[in-house]
DNA sequence: GTCTAGATGGACCACATGGTCCATGTAAAG
DNA sequence: CTTTACATGGACCATGTGGTCCATCTAGAC
């Protein structure tokens, strides 16, 4: 477990040091992160590193956590609005767009660190998967209004079409990120659109 | 580029580096696999590893080749028979068992290779994107077929779909490994089920 | 102001790992 | 059979890396 600091500093030295590793990490993936790296980023020790971190892996898990907490701050606004056709088409606009001005580069960051560290560090793993948990909630949350106001058929499942959209939307991800090619997600994104489609009131 | 052996027992000894190699790496991932694990396992002494590799990141391009090929050997049978709804979810309910019988551990072997090579080698990157698009091409050629018996919309678009498709099942195998749950995939192929059945002719 | 627990700097270590090299053995072409 | 290019074994090297340790400094409680 990370020790957490006990002053003013040590909080800003335990701060500075998981920001510049989640930085590097999305950088330049977990492999090629090296604790000097981070070390040299943060401005910080090796004595630093290890006060507050147990080891290399359990910087990894907070980094993770770290990752998580600003994929669903940065969604937020949007993914609020999931709750009708057009704000939903907003939030994949907004997801494609994303992609785009990061020139289809990183892919989702909680599914990239997820290929990663899932099969190397089970508290990663679970920190990844309550990320996806969050993720999937917001969806679910929109979707379920949608259905409250009726706007939906009567035997559709919400939580169901909350879970298939976050995976076409890591699916979309992960092919722009391979193919380099923004348009990929916009596919995936068209996918979700008919797949809510098929489910409004008819 | 990795050197062609010009001996049987060459053949030989490389086929079997590469193999251990891409055994390894699904084992234990791209990081967890070091040179020194591959020649143990291949029997092969350090020279002979680096006299058909020119290099690491060689042997990860190759690797990237032989997981596609084993994936896309691997579901070459029902894959082909995607081309009806029953063929269809034959080859779903092939891929949630396979996850089944893995006890949801490793995701895709391609999908999972690409979060680990694709921003660090764009050889691996070119060869993982190659495998995805084999994949694809195999579900929009049966979707095509469905298509061409007349049994879709004929505003639908296969091509579109089949890549709607590829994302699904990449972001339900996704989940699947996050979570450790083969139901995350079922779900994704529901959505797979979903996506075709709202394209069929009314 | 004093005292203690916490914070910091950085030397130091062990070791795994990628990569090079050369001496020797062997396949197969002529 | 001879010859040559290829195959093999493994010693060897340089370096990057995770991790430990201790001496010094300082924040903040009393």
């Amino acid at each position: 477990m990370s020790k957490q600091p006990r002053t003013a500093p040590g909080r800003a030295t335990r701060e500075r040091i998981l920001q510049a590793a989640t930085e590097l990490v999305a950088e330049r993936g977990v492999a090629g992160t090296s604790l000097d790296d981070v070390r040299h980023r943060a401005h910080a020790s090796k004595s630093q590193v290890y006060l507050y971190f147990a080891d290399r892996d359990d910087l990894m898990r907070a980094v993770s956590e770290a990752t998580c907490d600003a994929v669903m701050q940065v969604q937020s606004d949007v993914l609020a609005g999931f709750d009708s056709l057009d704000g939903i088409e907003r939030y994949l606009d907004t997801m494609v767009s994303l992609q785009e001005q990061r020139d289809a580069r990183g892919g989702c960051p909680i599914g990239s660190l997820a290929g990663q560290l899932a099969e190397h560090d089970e508290g990663a793993r679970l920190a990844l998967a309550a990320g996806f948990d969050r993720w999937e909630e917001g969806l679910r949350a929109g979707l379920q209004a949608l259905a409250a106001r009726g706007e939906l058929r009567p035997d559709a499942d919400p939580a169901l079409l909350a879970r298939q959209t976050l995976a076409v939307l890591q699916g979309g991800l992960l092919l722009t990120q391979v193919r380099r090619d923004p348009a990929q997600l916009r596919a995936a994104a068209d996918g979700v659109v008919a797949l809510v489609r098929a489910q409004l009131k008819p």
